[in-house]
RNA sequence: GGCCCGUUCGUCUAGGGGUUAGGACGUCAGGUUUUCAUCCUGGUAACAGCGGUUCGAUUCCGCUACGGGCUACCA
């Protein structure tokens, strides 16, 4: 029990979840799942200048819609409460301690403003200032000061921050699952600040202790803490964890589908698709940003979108359930470079999980839109309906646009099509048709079909000259499933009365 | 600038010292459909470049180019 796999997905509250990172949290979740383990919510509230209301809250929904449940949680609790890292800052604190004691970290009272003014004039003779093994020499700090001056600062309440103190000349190997050994010179490296002037830790120190604190096994994080990973390395060492240092897997980044760099917030609305997994509104800006849930695409479909994006199974198949990858899952398919997302084939995936939904799945799709147009079929027509045109449907709102018709009369009849079929002969054809359909009592799925095709060959019709313009009068425009279905899901009534209707507003409007 | 990571069809990718470099999405062309869409069939399209190792390299190594990440008292 001691060694099984547990594994976090920690995020910091600063906005919504963008799609890296529920696809960092579903990484993590096929992975614990597949090895029995346990999966973990760690929430990385620390720089409490970019928290965000509601952000929490956000994460966590959008997860579980996505069907990822967390085994430990600050809504849930667990054995390493609190889950949330704001509410730790004790532990931070004890811990930051023991390594000034042993000597790897140190006191520093340069001001933001001082080290700024470094950085900038660094610029001009296009130098970069680090903070680091050479400049710590000569900045402010318990390493140039006497004990009794730093004592003294620190007794006064003079701000300061605590920094690691990176070796010289040492080489980090970090071992990752992904990548493979990645080796960095210690000089290169720079003495990050572990703890700030707030009192709360920074990212490094607070992660490296709460994973070792609650026995995270595997890091399973994007590829831009890949540099900063060896620093972890060195403070496992420090606090002399590393025999019970997690194995690392730096995931590839998801990129802009045009241009350069990182996928980012705006560029989903930009691009047309979303990169949220639900709407998000900006509490500050009021600014809203469309998200998968409300744009119409299954949670199934949706996972499935996002494994896809730097693994596959090695095998042909595209379509599983959360079940299935869990199954199938495993890091060393996990591809190394950054992948664009194609909208296209997210649609492609939608459909897909369109045709397989069960008929209980479809018909509760629907529901909000026959609400909205106070529509009342039976479940029955409806289940029918949906039948008939799901096919046509690749994200929940095509069910509506490709359906309506069937409850509602249309009111408009598109021109185009109109001016394309409309003959000066189809006036008469369709009244004939219409009298004769009346009076045959033919209209059932067994009668229907050959009438037609006898009415047609009577009159020498080809089956378009009398199709079109039934479905131009019963539907608005050349779209929707075959007409005899169409005709026969209406009933003989409605169907009549729209061809009526039709007849007069066309002939008269023209 | 420095450090690190990467590079196979437009996109997601398989493969890997000797292959007709495979699949999916897209796209194009046919077919089905009385419409539109779906669907079916077929086509199109890629190993970034240059050196090296080797009988042989897209595959291994190096360099270059390009792309990306990091370089905050942000994560």
């Amino acid at each position: 029990m001691g060694n099984s796999v547990r594994v976090r997905f920690a995020p910091s509250p600063t906005g919504p979840l963008h799609i890296g990172g529920v696809r960092t949290a579903l990484y993590n979740f096929l992975f614990a799942r597949q090895k029995g383990g346990s999966f973990i919510l760690r929430i990385e509230d620390t720089d409490r200048n970019r928290y965000v209301e509601g952000a929490e809250q956000y994460i966590t929904e959008s997860l579980k819609w996505c069907g990822l449940e967390f085994d430990e949680s600050p809504d849930r609790g667990g054995p390493f409460a609190p889950y949330r890292q704001s509410e730790r800052s004790d532990i931070y604190s004890k811990y930051i301690h023991k390594l000034i004691e042993s000597g790897h970290a140190y006191f520093a009272f340069d001001t933001e403003e001082e080290l700024d003014q470094r950085r900038e004039s660094c610029k001009e003779s296009k130098d970069i200032f680090t903070y680091d093994h050479h400049s710590r020499t000569y900045l402010i700090n318990s390493l140039t000061l006497s004990r009794q001056e730093t004592e003294h600062k620190l007794r006064s309440g003079v701000p300061y921050v605590i920094r690691v103190k990176i070796p010289e000349n040492e080489k980090v190997i970090v071992n990752d699952l992904i990548r493979g050994e990645v080796v960095v010179e210690t000089n290169n490296l720079d003495d990050k600040v572990l703890f700030k002037s707030d009192g709360l830790p920074t990212y490094h120190l607070a992660n490296v202790v709460d994973d070792y604190l609650m026995k995270i096994t595997h890091v399973i994080r994007g590829e831009e803490w890949l540099p900063s990973a060896p620093l972890h390395v060195l403070l496992y060492r420090f606090f002399g964890w590393e025999n019970s240092m997690p194995e690392f897997a730096h995931l590839p980044l998801i990129l802009k589908p045009d241009g350069n760099g990182k996928l980012s917030k705006r560029d989903g609305d930009r691009l047309g698709f979303p990169v949220f997994p639900m709407a998000w509104k900006d509490p500050v800006s009021g600014e809203i940003f469309s998200g998968y849930r409300e744009s119409g695409y299954l949670p199934e479909a949706f996972l499935n979108i996002m494994v896809h994006l730097g693994w596959n199974p090695g095998t042909d198949r595209e379509l599983f359930t959360l079940t299935e990858l869990t199954e199938e899952f495993s890091l060393h398919r996990v591809g190394k470079h950054g992948s664009k997302f194609d909208v296209e084939k997210a649609r492609w995936f939608n459909h897909q999980y369109l045709q397989l939904s069960s008929d209980e799945d479809l018909y509760g799709y629907i529901q909000p839109y026959l609400r909205e147009h106070s529509i009342n079929p039976s479940k029955n027509l409806a289940v029918h309906i949906l039948h008939l045109i799901k096919d046509r449907a690749f994200l929940i709102p095509d069910l509506w646009s490709q359906s309506w018709f069937f409850f509602i009369r249309p009111r408009e009849f598109d021109n185009a099509v109109y001016q394309k079929i409309w003959k000066p002969d189809t006036a008469q054809t369709i009244s004939d048709f219409c009298r004769e359909l009346k009076e045959a009592s033919v209209f059932n799925k067994e009668e229907l079909q050959p009438f037609i095709q006898d009415f047609a060959a009577r009159k020498s019709l080809k089956m378009g000259q009398l199709m079109n313009p039934l479905r131009l009068m019963a539907v608005g425009s050349n779209q929707g499933p075959g007409m005899i279905d169409i005709m026969l899901a209406l009933g003989e009534e409605e169907f009549i009365s729209r061809i009526e209707e039709g007849m007069i507003r066309l002939t008269s409007s023209t």
